[in-house]
DNA sequence: TGGCGTACCAGACATATGTCTGGTACATTG
DNA sequence: CAATGTACCAGACATATGTCTGGTACGCCA
């Protein structure tokens, strides 16, 4: 086996093993040496070794096929919920109508993000329409212009969030649906504007109902 | 350990190795035991076995954390296009994008799905915008009322198909915008209609890029 | 009652697979 | 040149893990 420069059949190496991972089979020490051609072990153990401690692989050590991708770097089941009531996310987070695969860019941090059926036809505008599934992710706060989910009316709903100056100057939320029909929801100053994340995702299915779900 | 009613401790089984394959991470024999307590290896084999031969796992024999779901039961990776030529999907798919990870109810064939990426504003009507990625699955005919990828003037494009009936009673295929300022479509009845597939899903990614990049 | 099927156990065994030790070859650098 | 670092190899070794053989216990049914 002739030299490669360094890196390059790391990286080789690396696209191997990561596209092994998402197809969800983990490949053995001996499966890496067969594919490049080497004939010791431990030329593969090496360059996993320099693929961990560069972070972009992760090991549990002494378990068969024990490499993995970091967080973050593969498609991950978020839940999808149904109604979900006033501060009730966690519960609601607990007992999920079933999963959807997020695609590893939106999965920062794990356990953060969640999806939601959209009822109503109160983002028509915002070409979003009932029965279509929102990937959110969860967080305190959002920016004008962003499409968020919060708590109105007993119910966790979709809606686009704007701020606006009060007469007096001082700055309010406003959450508005995207559809003549629905006035702007103005939250009284006196109760919390109860966020529950950002809507980052649209997903319509067209064919046959959502997807996939657990039992 | 006491008896379990015929059935009842093998559905929990299957659920386990199931989301334990969901996440990437095939399970040994001795790990699904020491999760339900047995305190036989044979007792969990007996089991995956059995879901083997009820089809519900597929086993690569003698290969250590060995068992998967079959295709079609777990989320894949489709390629997503970019711009896609007359006749040349093939190709097209040979270089891909990307990749999306798409759910398993949509998968009942891997392979014969992909990801394309909406260009212009044709379909507005139908609320899918431009950068929009739709999910297609590939099929040589579609129903009325379909929203397909067909090959228009040199590309694939979406569009949604109609049929109609001629003057002499004869039934046409037509490819309709969603968009007052296109005509409909109605294709030469000397040349073919190219159709690529149907689209099963519609994506918008509200916050960065499309999704996951291969390299 | 005896036969049959399912659930489960015990323990030996073979193989699949990670780990370790010690080495060669080649390039870069002081 | 010597030192250092990377790429790679050979082979022994330990452990992780699937496989097999031979059981016990319980329920169902003819």
């Amino acid at each position: 086996m002739a030299y490669s420069p360094p890196g390059q059949t790391r990286d080789r190496i690396y696209r191997f093993v990561r596209d092994r991972l998402l197809a969800g089979e983990p490949p053995s020490l001996r499966e890496v040496m067969k594919e490049f051609g080497f004939t010791a072990v431990e030329t593969v153990r090496a360059h996993l070794r320099a693929l961990v401690d560069a972070g972009r692989l992760v090991q549990s050590p002494g378990e068969a096929r024990g490499y993995r991708l970091p967080d973050g770097a593969r498609p991950a089941l978020v839940p999808i919920l149904g109604r979900v009531q006033a501060g009730e996310l966690t519960t609601a987070l607990a007992d999920p109508d079933g999963y959807v695969s997020v695609d590893a860019p939106a999965v920062r941090n794990l356990g953060e993000i969640f999806a939601l059926r959209v009822r109503g036809e109160s983002m028509i505008g915002a070409n979003i329409l009932p029965d279509d599934v929102v990937i959110v992710r969860q967080q305190p706060t959002a920016e004008h212009g962003d499409i968020v989910v919060a708590h109105i009316e007993g119910e966790a709903t979709v809606k686009r969030l704007r701020f606006a100056q009060d007469a007096d100057g001082t700055m309010r939320a406003e959450l508005h649906a995207e559809n003549p029909d629905f006035a702007p929801i103005v939250p009284d100053p006196s109760d919390e504007l109860e966020l529950f994340g950002k809507v980052i995702e649209v997903r319509r299915y067209l064919e046959g109902a959502p997807p996939w779900v657990s039992s």
